[in-house]
RNA sequence: GCCCCCGUAGCCAAGUUGGUCACGGCAGCGGACUUUUAAUCCGAAGAUCGUGGGUUCGAAUCCCACCGGGGGCACCA
Protein backbone atom coordinates (compact mmCIF):
# COMPACT_ATOMS: atom_id res chain seq x y z
CA UNK A 1 0.00 0.00 0.00
CA UNK A 2 1.26 3.29 -0.84
CA UNK A 3 1.19 6.34 1.12
CA UNK A 4 -1.96 8.36 0.36
CA UNK A 5 -0.62 11.62 -1.26
CA UNK A 6 -0.69 14.84 0.42
CA UNK A 7 -1.24 16.78 -2.24
CA UNK A 8 -2.51 16.17 -6.25
CA UNK A 9 -2.30 18.42 -9.57
CA UNK A 10 -5.44 18.24 -11.29
CA UNK A 11 -5.97 19.49 -14.80
CA UNK A 12 -8.89 19.10 -15.58
CA UNK A 13 -12.89 18.14 -14.05
CA UNK A 14 -15.19 15.62 -15.82
CA UNK A 15 -17.38 18.15 -17.25
CA UNK A 16 -14.48 20.49 -18.48
CA UNK A 17 -12.97 16.71 -20.57
CA UNK A 18 -16.83 16.89 -22.00
CA UNK A 19 -17.02 20.40 -22.94
CA UNK A 20 -13.63 20.13 -24.38
CA UNK A 21 -14.34 17.42 -26.28
CA UNK A 22 -18.58 17.24 -27.47
CA UNK A 23 -18.59 15.56 -30.55
CA UNK A 24 -15.50 13.48 -31.14
CA UNK A 25 -15.93 9.98 -33.02
CA UNK A 26 -16.85 6.99 -31.73
CA UNK A 27 -13.30 4.80 -31.87
CA UNK A 28 -10.74 7.33 -31.67
CA UNK A 29 -8.12 8.25 -29.26
CA UNK A 30 -6.98 11.96 -28.38
CA UNK A 31 -3.63 12.89 -27.26
CA UNK A 32 -4.94 15.11 -24.45
CA UNK A 33 -3.58 14.38 -21.50
CA UNK A 34 -6.03 15.28 -18.43
CA UNK A 35 -5.62 14.16 -14.56
CA UNK A 36 -9.03 14.14 -12.72
CA UNK A 37 -9.84 13.44 -9.18
CA UNK A 38 -12.45 12.26 -7.29
CA UNK A 39 -14.55 9.09 -6.15
CA UNK A 40 -15.16 5.96 -7.93
CA UNK A 41 -19.08 5.26 -8.40
CA UNK A 42 -18.89 2.29 -10.37
CA UNK A 43 -17.38 -0.20 -12.03
CA UNK A 44 -18.00 -2.44 -14.79
CA UNK A 45 -15.04 -4.75 -15.34
CA UNK A 46 -14.81 -7.24 -18.26
CA UNK A 47 -11.52 -9.65 -17.71
CA UNK A 48 -8.98 -7.84 -19.39
CA UNK A 49 -10.51 -4.41 -19.53
CA UNK A 50 -12.41 -2.42 -17.14
CA UNK A 51 -14.66 0.60 -17.04
CA UNK A 52 -15.76 3.21 -13.90
CA UNK A 53 -17.79 6.46 -13.50
CA UNK A 54 -15.47 8.58 -11.51
CA UNK A 55 -17.68 11.73 -9.78
CA UNK A 56 -16.21 15.07 -8.83
CA UNK A 57 -18.20 18.21 -8.38
CA UNK A 58 -18.43 18.80 -11.33
CA UNK A 59 -20.11 15.38 -13.29
CA UNK A 60 -19.08 11.83 -13.60
CA UNK A 61 -17.02 10.78 -16.59
CA UNK A 62 -16.40 7.54 -17.85
CA UNK A 63 -13.14 6.06 -17.24
CA UNK A 64 -11.28 2.98 -19.46
CA UNK A 65 -8.71 1.12 -18.35
CA UNK A 66 -7.15 -2.52 -19.66
CA UNK A 67 -4.74 -4.72 -18.48
CA UNK A 68 -2.10 -3.73 -21.01
CA UNK A 69 -2.14 0.28 -20.81
CA UNK A 70 -3.17 0.23 -16.82
CA UNK A 71 -0.41 -0.39 -14.42
CA UNK A 72 -1.41 -2.68 -11.70
CA UNK A 73 -4.79 -3.21 -13.16
CA UNK A 74 -5.50 -5.70 -11.05
CA UNK A 75 -5.10 -3.52 -8.54
CA UNK A 76 -7.46 -0.69 -10.26
CA UNK A 77 -10.17 -4.17 -10.47
CA UNK A 78 -9.91 -4.18 -7.04
CA UNK A 79 -11.26 -0.44 -5.93
CA UNK A 80 -14.34 -0.31 -3.83
CA UNK A 81 -16.87 1.95 -4.98
CA UNK A 82 -16.64 5.31 -3.42
CA UNK A 83 -12.74 5.31 -3.19
CA UNK A 84 -11.60 8.37 -4.08
CA UNK A 85 -8.63 7.88 -7.17
CA UNK A 86 -6.88 10.20 -9.20
CA UNK A 87 -6.59 9.27 -12.61
CA UNK A 88 -4.24 10.76 -15.20
CA UNK A 89 -4.61 9.58 -19.00
CA UNK A 90 -5.81 10.95 -22.63
CA UNK A 91 -8.73 11.59 -23.85
CA UNK A 92 -10.86 9.13 -25.68
CA UNK A 93 -14.44 8.06 -27.09
CA UNK A 94 -15.19 4.02 -26.92
CA UNK A 95 -16.61 2.02 -29.39
CA UNK A 96 -20.19 2.86 -28.39
CA UNK A 97 -19.54 6.38 -27.77
CA UNK A 98 -18.97 6.94 -24.51
CA UNK A 99 -16.41 9.96 -23.57
CA UNK A 100 -13.72 8.41 -21.56
CA UNK A 101 -10.25 9.38 -19.87
CA UNK A 102 -8.02 5.68 -20.35
CA UNK A 103 -6.46 5.07 -17.08
CA UNK A 104 -2.75 5.60 -18.02
CA UNK A 105 -1.97 5.90 -14.12
CA UNK A 106 -3.99 6.35 -11.46
CA UNK A 107 -3.48 6.34 -7.39
CA UNK A 108 -5.53 6.07 -4.40
CA UNK A 109 -6.25 9.58 -2.70
CA UNK A 110 -8.37 8.30 0.22
CA UNK A 111 -10.17 4.77 0.49
CA UNK A 112 -13.88 4.08 1.33
CA UNK A 113 -13.83 1.95 4.26
CA UNK A 114 -17.62 1.92 4.30
CA UNK A 115 -19.46 0.71 2.20
CA UNK A 116 -20.92 3.11 -0.65
CA UNK A 117 -25.12 2.76 -0.80
CA UNK A 118 -27.20 0.51 -3.28
CA UNK A 119 -25.41 2.49 -6.56
CA UNK A 120 -29.29 2.42 -8.45
CA UNK A 121 -31.22 2.75 -5.40
CA UNK A 122 -29.01 5.20 -3.32
CA UNK A 123 -30.52 6.07 0.52
CA UNK A 124 -33.92 5.81 0.79
CA UNK A 125 -34.12 6.11 4.50
CA UNK A 126 -34.59 10.32 4.91
CA UNK A 127 -33.23 9.65 8.66
CA UNK A 128 -29.83 8.60 7.06
CA UNK A 129 -29.78 11.14 4.27
CA UNK A 130 -29.76 14.01 6.48
CA UNK A 131 -27.46 12.31 8.95
CA UNK A 132 -25.25 11.66 6.76
CA UNK A 133 -25.16 14.08 4.24
CA UNK A 134 -21.21 13.27 3.20
CA UNK A 135 -22.78 10.44 1.60
CA UNK A 136 -26.35 11.57 0.41
CA UNK A 137 -24.51 14.48 -1.19
CA UNK A 138 -22.52 11.77 -3.40
CA UNK A 139 -25.39 9.81 -4.53
CA UNK A 140 -28.65 12.01 -4.95
CA UNK A 141 -28.16 14.13 -7.79
CA UNK A 142 -30.90 15.97 -6.67
CA UNK A 143 -29.40 17.01 -2.96
CA UNK A 144 -26.38 18.72 -4.87
CA UNK A 145 -28.45 20.53 -6.65
CA UNK A 146 -30.36 21.91 -4.25
CA UNK A 147 -27.10 22.25 -2.38
CA UNK A 148 -25.58 24.10 -5.44
CA UNK A 149 -28.62 26.55 -6.16
CA UNK A 150 -28.95 27.54 -2.59
CA UNK A 151 -25.38 28.91 -2.46
CA UNK A 152 -26.51 30.36 -5.95
CA UNK A 153 -29.30 32.46 -4.51
CA UNK A 154 -27.19 33.74 -1.71
CA UNK A 155 -24.79 34.91 -4.10
CA UNK A 156 -27.19 36.78 -6.44
CA UNK A 157 -29.01 37.83 -3.34
CA UNK A 158 -25.32 39.57 -2.19
CA UNK A 159 -24.91 41.09 -5.37
CA UNK A 160 -28.01 42.67 -6.16
CA UNK A 161 -27.90 44.03 -2.63
CA UNK A 162 -24.50 45.48 -3.35
CA UNK A 163 -25.45 47.18 -6.29
CA UNK A 164 -28.09 49.03 -5.12
CA UNK A 165 -25.37 50.10 -2.58
CA UNK A 166 -26.35 48.08 0.72
CA UNK A 167 -23.62 47.10 3.15
CA UNK A 168 -22.88 43.82 4.24
CA UNK A 169 -22.38 43.36 8.27
CA UNK A 170 -22.63 40.93 11.21
CA UNK A 171 -23.72 42.11 14.19
CA UNK A 172 -24.31 39.92 17.36
CA UNK A 173 -25.54 36.73 17.93
CA UNK A 174 -25.10 36.47 21.80
CA UNK A 175 -27.36 38.53 22.97
CA UNK A 176 -28.11 40.04 26.66
CA UNK A 177 -31.83 40.78 25.84
CA UNK A 178 -33.57 38.44 23.00
CA UNK A 179 -35.51 41.26 20.75
CA UNK A 180 -36.22 41.29 17.54
CA UNK A 181 -38.83 39.15 16.41
CA UNK A 182 -41.89 37.46 18.63
CA UNK A 183 -39.97 33.85 19.62
CA UNK A 184 -38.55 32.23 22.51
CA UNK A 185 -34.87 32.22 22.68
CA UNK A 186 -32.01 29.82 23.30
CA UNK A 187 -30.04 30.12 26.61
CA UNK A 188 -26.57 30.11 26.71
CA UNK A 189 -24.25 30.94 29.80
CA UNK A 190 -21.05 32.79 29.52
CA UNK A 191 -18.39 31.83 32.14
CA UNK A 192 -16.69 34.92 32.82
CA UNK A 193 -19.50 37.20 32.64
CA UNK A 194 -21.28 35.17 35.06
CA UNK A 195 -24.33 35.89 33.00
CA UNK A 196 -27.00 34.36 30.78
CA UNK A 197 -26.92 35.20 26.97
CA UNK A 198 -29.42 34.53 24.38
CA UNK A 199 -28.66 33.02 20.91
CA UNK A 200 -30.19 35.83 18.68
CA UNK A 201 -33.98 35.19 17.57
CA UNK A 202 -33.30 38.48 14.98
CA UNK A 203 -30.37 40.78 14.48
CA UNK A 204 -33.13 43.53 13.52
CA UNK A 205 -32.94 45.61 16.59
CA UNK A 206 -28.69 45.65 15.94
CA UNK A 207 -29.14 45.98 12.80
CA UNK A 208 -31.68 49.23 13.30
CA UNK A 209 -28.90 50.54 15.66
CA UNK A 210 -26.53 50.78 13.02
CA UNK A 211 -29.18 53.26 10.98
CA UNK A 212 -29.02 55.73 14.14
CA UNK A 213 -24.78 55.53 13.28
CA UNK A 214 -25.33 55.95 9.36
CA UNK A 215 -25.31 53.05 8.16
CA UNK A 216 -28.22 53.98 5.21
CA UNK A 217 -28.49 51.02 3.95
CA UNK A 218 -27.41 47.85 5.45
CA UNK A 219 -28.04 44.37 5.28
CA UNK A 220 -27.02 41.08 6.94
CA UNK A 221 -27.32 37.42 5.72
CA UNK A 222 -27.28 35.53 9.15
CA UNK A 223 -28.13 32.46 11.36
CA UNK A 224 -30.91 33.12 13.63
CA UNK A 225 -32.29 30.68 16.35
CA UNK A 226 -35.57 29.68 17.72
CA UNK A 227 -36.32 28.05 20.55
CA UNK A 228 -39.58 26.06 18.37
CA UNK A 229 -41.16 22.99 17.64
CA UNK A 230 -39.14 21.20 13.92
CA UNK A 231 -41.35 20.82 10.97
CA UNK A 232 -41.10 20.51 7.18
CA UNK A 233 -41.03 24.59 6.99
CA UNK A 234 -39.00 24.56 10.65
CA UNK A 235 -35.33 23.93 11.94
CA UNK A 236 -34.58 25.38 15.00
CA UNK A 237 -31.53 27.39 13.46
CA UNK A 238 -32.03 29.11 10.33
CA UNK A 239 -31.10 31.61 7.57
CA UNK A 240 -32.06 35.24 7.58
CA UNK A 241 -31.54 38.65 5.11
CA UNK A 242 -32.65 41.51 7.04
CA UNK A 243 -32.16 44.92 5.70
CA UNK A 244 -32.57 48.34 6.68
CA UNK A 245 -33.06 51.09 4.16
CA UNK A 246 -33.08 54.67 5.42
CA UNK A 247 -35.97 57.57 4.25
CA UNK A 248 -37.61 54.68 2.56
CA UNK A 249 -41.36 53.50 3.91
CA UNK A 250 -42.79 50.00 3.38
CA UNK A 251 -44.17 50.92 0.04
CA UNK A 252 -40.23 51.34 -1.32
CA UNK A 253 -39.84 47.97 0.27
CA UNK A 254 -41.98 45.82 -1.10
CA UNK A 255 -41.03 47.44 -4.74
CA UNK A 256 -37.44 46.27 -3.85
CA UNK A 257 -38.93 42.66 -2.44
CA UNK A 258 -40.26 41.97 -5.42
CA UNK A 259 -37.65 43.00 -7.71
CA UNK A 260 -35.08 41.48 -5.56
CA UNK A 261 -36.81 37.80 -5.21
CA UNK A 262 -37.60 37.99 -9.35
CA UNK A 263 -34.11 38.89 -9.70
CA UNK A 264 -32.39 35.92 -7.67
CA UNK A 265 -35.26 34.11 -9.73
CA UNK A 266 -33.76 35.01 -13.01
CA UNK A 267 -30.26 34.64 -11.80
CA UNK A 268 -30.74 30.99 -10.61
CA UNK A 269 -33.16 29.54 -12.50
CA UNK A 270 -33.26 31.66 -15.34
CA UNK A 271 -36.71 32.47 -15.11
CA UNK A 272 -39.32 34.19 -13.36
CA UNK A 273 -41.87 31.48 -13.21
CA UNK A 274 -41.17 28.19 -10.90
CA UNK A 275 -43.24 25.24 -9.82
CA UNK A 276 -44.25 24.34 -6.89
CA UNK A 277 -46.13 21.44 -5.45
CA UNK A 278 -46.74 21.33 -8.92
CA UNK A 279 -48.28 24.36 -9.82
CA UNK A 280 -47.03 27.21 -12.03
CA UNK A 281 -45.34 30.74 -9.37
CA UNK A 282 -45.09 33.84 -11.44
CA UNK A 283 -42.80 36.05 -9.69
CA UNK A 284 -42.57 38.38 -12.42
CA UNK A 285 -43.20 42.18 -11.03
CA UNK A 286 -45.35 43.94 -9.95
CA UNK A 287 -46.63 41.43 -7.59
CA UNK A 288 -50.32 41.89 -5.85
CA UNK A 289 -50.37 44.14 -2.71
CA UNK A 290 -53.92 43.53 -0.52
CA UNK A 291 -54.49 44.31 2.80
CA UNK A 292 -55.08 41.72 5.41
CA UNK A 293 -58.86 42.73 5.97
CA UNK A 294 -59.65 41.97 2.06
CA UNK A 295 -58.18 38.82 1.84
CA UNK A 296 -59.68 37.52 4.90
CA UNK A 297 -63.08 38.83 3.03
CA UNK A 298 -62.30 37.29 -0.38
CA UNK A 299 -61.60 33.42 1.57
CA UNK A 300 -63.94 33.70 4.69
CA UNK A 301 -66.50 35.93 3.10
CA UNK A 302 -66.89 37.97 5.86
CA UNK A 303 -66.03 41.76 6.78
CA UNK A 304 -63.68 42.57 9.66
CA UNK A 305 -61.80 45.28 11.14
CA UNK A 306 -60.68 46.78 14.03
CA UNK A 307 -64.03 48.46 13.97
CA UNK A 308 -65.85 45.15 14.46
CA UNK A 309 -67.58 44.69 18.32
CA UNK A 310 -65.16 42.50 19.84
CA UNK A 311 -67.94 39.94 20.71
CA UNK A 312 -68.75 39.93 17.11
CA UNK A 313 -65.33 39.54 15.81
CA UNK A 314 -64.89 36.93 18.79
CA UNK A 315 -67.94 34.67 17.60
CA UNK A 316 -66.62 35.10 13.69
CA UNK A 317 -63.40 33.55 15.26
CA UNK A 318 -64.92 30.98 16.93
CA UNK A 319 -67.15 29.88 13.96
CA UNK A 320 -63.58 29.57 12.15
CA UNK A 321 -62.42 27.15 14.44
CA UNK A 322 -60.09 30.19 15.97
CA UNK A 323 -59.03 29.12 19.52
CA UNK A 324 -59.73 32.44 21.12
CA UNK A 325 -58.23 33.64 24.34
CA UNK A 326 -59.33 36.06 26.76
CA UNK A 327 -56.32 38.35 26.54
CA UNK A 328 -56.72 38.42 22.47
CA UNK A 329 -57.37 42.17 21.28
CA UNK A 330 -59.04 42.73 18.00
CA UNK A 331 -55.53 42.81 16.24
CA UNK A 332 -54.79 39.74 17.21
CA UNK A 333 -57.94 38.37 16.68
CA UNK A 334 -58.11 39.65 12.56
CA UNK A 335 -54.42 38.10 12.67
CA UNK A 336 -55.89 34.95 13.83
CA UNK A 337 -58.65 34.82 11.76
CA UNK A 338 -56.01 35.46 8.66
CA UNK A 339 -53.71 32.59 9.56
CA UNK A 340 -56.69 30.13 9.70
CA UNK A 341 -58.71 30.90 6.81
CA UNK A 342 -56.57 32.48 4.41
CA UNK A 343 -53.18 32.52 4.36
CA UNK A 344 -52.34 28.91 3.12
CA UNK A 345 -54.83 29.36 0.47
CA UNK A 346 -52.97 32.15 -1.29
CA UNK A 347 -50.86 31.05 -3.64
CA UNK A 348 -49.51 34.58 -4.53
CA UNK A 349 -47.25 36.20 -5.22
CA UNK A 350 -49.05 38.89 -2.68
CA UNK A 351 -48.53 41.35 -0.18
CA UNK A 352 -50.42 41.13 2.70
CA UNK A 353 -50.84 44.55 3.87
CA UNK A 354 -52.05 46.36 7.38
CA UNK A 355 -51.48 44.32 10.09
CA UNK A 356 -52.85 45.47 13.26
CA UNK A 357 -50.49 47.61 15.57
CA UNK A 358 -51.26 45.39 18.46
CA UNK A 359 -49.48 42.01 16.60
CA UNK A 360 -46.69 44.36 15.59
CA UNK A 361 -44.45 45.73 18.13
CA UNK A 362 -41.74 47.10 16.18
CA UNK A 363 -43.66 48.98 13.20
CA UNK A 364 -44.94 52.03 12.26
CA UNK A 365 -48.19 53.43 12.42
CA UNK A 366 -49.96 53.69 9.26
CA UNK A 367 -50.12 57.19 8.51
CA UNK A 368 -53.79 56.89 7.23
CA UNK A 369 -55.24 53.80 9.27
CA UNK A 370 -54.94 54.41 12.97
CA UNK A 371 -54.52 50.94 14.89
CA UNK A 372 -52.96 49.60 11.93
CA UNK A 373 -49.26 49.53 10.57
CA UNK A 374 -47.61 49.80 7.49
CA UNK A 375 -46.25 46.28 7.39
CA UNK A 376 -46.31 43.28 5.40
CA UNK A 377 -45.51 40.11 4.49
CA UNK A 378 -45.15 38.29 0.94
CA UNK A 379 -46.80 35.04 0.86
CA UNK A 380 -45.96 32.20 -1.73
CA UNK A 381 -47.19 29.00 -2.25
CA UNK A 382 -49.12 29.67 0.76
CA UNK A 383 -46.20 30.22 2.75
CA UNK A 384 -44.90 33.49 4.37
CA UNK A 385 -41.59 34.35 2.63
CA UNK A 386 -40.72 37.93 4.14
CA UNK A 387 -41.85 40.23 6.45
CA UNK A 388 -41.47 44.21 6.68
CA UNK A 389 -42.24 47.08 7.38
CA UNK A 390 -41.92 51.12 8.30
CA UNK A 391 -39.83 50.84 11.28
CA UNK A 392 -41.12 52.34 14.14
CA UNK A 393 -39.06 55.05 14.83
CA UNK A 394 -40.52 56.73 18.08
CA UNK A 395 -38.56 56.10 21.11
CA UNK A 396 -41.25 56.92 23.18
CA UNK A 397 -43.79 54.71 21.42
CA UNK A 398 -41.68 52.04 21.16
CA UNK A 399 -41.44 52.28 24.95
CA UNK A 400 -45.30 51.56 24.81
CA UNK A 401 -45.13 49.03 22.52
CA UNK A 402 -42.54 47.14 24.61
CA UNK A 403 -44.13 47.97 28.12
CA UNK A 404 -47.38 46.46 25.96
CA UNK A 405 -45.50 43.37 25.26
CA UNK A 406 -43.59 42.99 28.82
CA UNK A 407 -47.42 42.49 30.28
CA UNK A 408 -47.99 40.29 27.79
CA UNK A 409 -45.05 38.37 29.09
CA UNK A 410 -46.11 38.74 32.60
CA UNK A 411 -49.39 37.22 31.81
CA UNK A 412 -47.93 34.22 30.39
CA UNK A 413 -46.90 35.03 27.06
CA UNK A 414 -43.22 33.60 26.88
CA UNK A 415 -42.47 34.85 23.72
CA UNK A 416 -43.64 38.25 24.16
CA UNK A 417 -41.16 40.83 23.92
CA UNK A 418 -38.59 42.57 26.81
CA UNK A 419 -37.48 46.18 26.71
CA UNK A 420 -34.47 46.87 25.58
CA UNK A 421 -33.34 50.29 27.15
CA UNK A 422 -30.23 51.15 24.58
CA UNK A 423 -32.18 50.37 21.69
CA UNK A 424 -34.96 53.20 22.91
CA UNK A 425 -31.46 55.19 23.73
CA UNK A 426 -30.44 54.67 20.63
CA UNK A 427 -33.83 55.99 18.76
CA UNK A 428 -33.41 58.64 20.94
CA UNK A 429 -30.33 59.49 18.94
CA UNK A 430 -32.99 59.65 16.21
CA UNK A 431 -34.02 57.29 13.52
CA UNK A 432 -35.29 58.88 10.02
CA UNK A 433 -38.07 56.74 8.41
CA UNK A 434 -36.57 54.02 7.00
CA UNK A 435 -38.41 50.74 5.74
CA UNK A 436 -37.04 46.92 6.68
CA UNK A 437 -37.48 43.27 5.18
CA UNK A 438 -36.74 39.73 6.66
CA UNK A 439 -36.80 37.50 4.09
CA UNK A 440 -36.66 33.69 5.06
CA UNK A 441 -33.62 32.44 3.07
CA UNK A 442 -34.53 28.75 3.14
CA UNK A 443 -38.09 29.04 2.18
CA UNK A 444 -37.07 31.15 -0.65
CA UNK A 445 -34.19 28.62 -1.65
CA UNK A 446 -37.59 26.21 -1.06
CA UNK A 447 -39.46 28.06 -3.58
CA UNK A 448 -37.19 28.24 -6.19
CA UNK A 449 -35.83 24.83 -5.64
CA UNK A 450 -39.22 23.24 -5.39
CA UNK A 451 -38.54 21.14 -2.46
CA UNK A 452 -41.33 20.57 0.11
CA UNK A 453 -39.39 19.83 3.29
CA UNK A 454 -36.32 22.64 5.13
CA UNK A 455 -34.44 19.13 5.56
CA UNK A 456 -33.97 19.49 1.52
CA UNK A 457 -32.06 22.81 1.57
CA UNK A 458 -30.50 22.95 4.85
CA UNK A 459 -27.52 20.48 4.85
CA UNK A 460 -26.80 19.54 8.32
CA UNK A 461 -30.75 20.15 10.08
CA UNK A 462 -31.38 19.57 13.65
CA UNK A 463 -32.07 15.52 14.32
CA UNK A 464 -32.66 13.93 17.93
CA UNK A 465 -29.02 12.93 18.70
CA UNK A 466 -28.41 9.65 16.98
CA UNK A 467 -29.11 6.86 19.22
CA UNK A 468 -26.47 3.25 19.33
CA UNK A 469 -29.16 0.51 18.57
C1' G B 1 -46.55 18.19 23.50
C1' C B 2 -50.75 15.23 20.95
C1' C B 3 -52.50 11.73 16.91
C1' C B 4 -51.42 8.26 12.86
C1' C B 5 -47.75 5.31 10.24
C1' C B 6 -42.92 3.02 9.85
C1' G B 7 -37.98 0.29 11.70
C1' U B 8 -35.78 -7.02 8.17
C1' A B 9 -27.52 -7.80 6.67
C1' G B 10 -23.36 -1.56 4.72
C1' C B 11 -27.48 -0.20 1.00
C1' C B 12 -32.37 -1.52 -1.65
C1' A B 13 -35.99 -5.00 -0.34
C1' A B 14 -39.75 -9.83 -0.03
C1' G B 15 -42.27 -12.02 3.96
C1' U B 16 -47.29 -8.99 8.50
C1' U B 17 -55.04 -13.56 8.60
C1' G B 18 -48.46 -16.34 13.96
C1' G B 19 -46.29 -22.67 12.21
C1' U B 20 -39.91 -24.88 6.23
C1' C B 21 -36.14 -17.61 11.91
C1' A B 22 -36.13 -15.31 6.86
C1' C B 23 -36.94 -14.75 -0.91
C1' G B 24 -33.94 -11.72 -3.80
C1' G B 25 -30.86 -7.61 -5.67
C1' C B 26 -26.58 -4.03 -4.98
C1' A B 27 -21.97 -3.44 -2.57
C1' G B 28 -17.87 -6.62 -0.52
C1' C B 29 -15.07 -11.68 -1.30
C1' G B 30 -13.44 -15.87 -5.11
C1' G B 31 -13.78 -17.12 -10.41
C1' A B 32 -15.00 -16.19 -16.13
C1' C B 33 -15.06 -12.36 -19.75
C1' U B 34 -10.73 -6.68 -24.14
C1' U B 35 -15.93 -1.68 -25.62
C1' U B 36 -19.25 -1.82 -20.89
C1' U B 37 -23.32 1.82 -19.41
C1' A B 38 -27.47 -0.30 -12.79
C1' A B 39 -22.53 -4.78 -17.66
C1' U B 40 -23.37 -10.10 -17.56
C1' C B 41 -22.52 -15.17 -15.78
C1' C B 42 -20.84 -18.81 -11.84
C1' G B 43 -19.50 -19.64 -6.51
C1' A B 44 -19.00 -18.87 -1.24
C1' A B 45 -20.38 -15.59 2.64
C1' G B 46 -23.20 -11.91 5.31
C1' A B 47 -29.49 -10.84 9.57
C1' U B 48 -29.26 -11.04 17.85
C1' C B 49 -35.87 -9.48 11.89
C1' G B 50 -34.76 -1.30 16.24
C1' U B 51 -34.40 -2.54 21.95
C1' G B 52 -36.67 -4.85 26.25
C1' G B 53 -40.71 -7.37 28.17
C1' G B 54 -45.31 -10.27 27.42
C1' U B 55 -49.17 -13.68 25.01
C1' U B 56 -48.60 -18.65 22.66
C1' C B 57 -46.82 -25.44 22.03
C1' G B 58 -44.69 -21.85 18.41
C1' A B 59 -43.80 -14.66 16.51
C1' A B 60 -40.17 -10.82 11.94
C1' U B 61 -45.57 -11.46 12.07
C1' C B 62 -50.22 -10.35 18.13
C1' C B 63 -49.89 -7.03 22.91
C1' C B 64 -47.08 -3.36 26.17
C1' A B 65 -42.99 -0.08 27.04
C1' C B 66 -38.82 2.34 25.24
C1' C B 67 -35.46 4.19 21.17
C1' G B 68 -35.21 6.21 16.21
C1' G B 69 -37.69 8.09 11.84
C1' G B 70 -41.83 9.98 8.67
C1' G B 71 -46.58 12.53 8.14
C1' G B 72 -50.39 15.50 10.44
C1' C B 73 -51.93 18.90 14.52
C1' A B 74 -50.26 22.72 17.88
C1' C B 75 -46.37 26.88 17.85
C1' C B 76 -43.72 29.76 14.83
C1' A B 77 -40.45 32.10 9.88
Amino acid sequence: MTELPYRYDVTHTAAQVASDHAGIEPGTETEVVVTLAGRLMLRRDQGKLAFGSLQDSSGRIQLFATAKSTPDFDGFTHLSIGDWIAVTGIVMMTRRGELSVRVDSWTVLAPSQRPFPDKWHGISDPDTRYRQRYVDLWVSEESRTAFMQRSQVVASMRRLLHEQDFVEVETPMLHPIPGGALARPFVTHHNALGQDLYLRIAPELYLKRLVVGGMEKVFEIGRVFRNEGMSSRHNPEFTMLELYWAYADHSDMMRLTEELVAGIAVDVLGSTTVTYDGRPVDLSTPWRRATMEELIAEHAGVEVSLDTPLDELRAICERFGVEVKDQYGPGKLILELYEKTTESELWGPVFVTDYPVEVSPLSREHRQRPGYTERFEAIVAGRELCNGFSELTDPAVQRQRFVAQEADRAAGDDEAMVVDEDYLRALEYGLPGTAGLGVGVDRLVMLLTGTSTIRDVVLFPTLKPEQPN
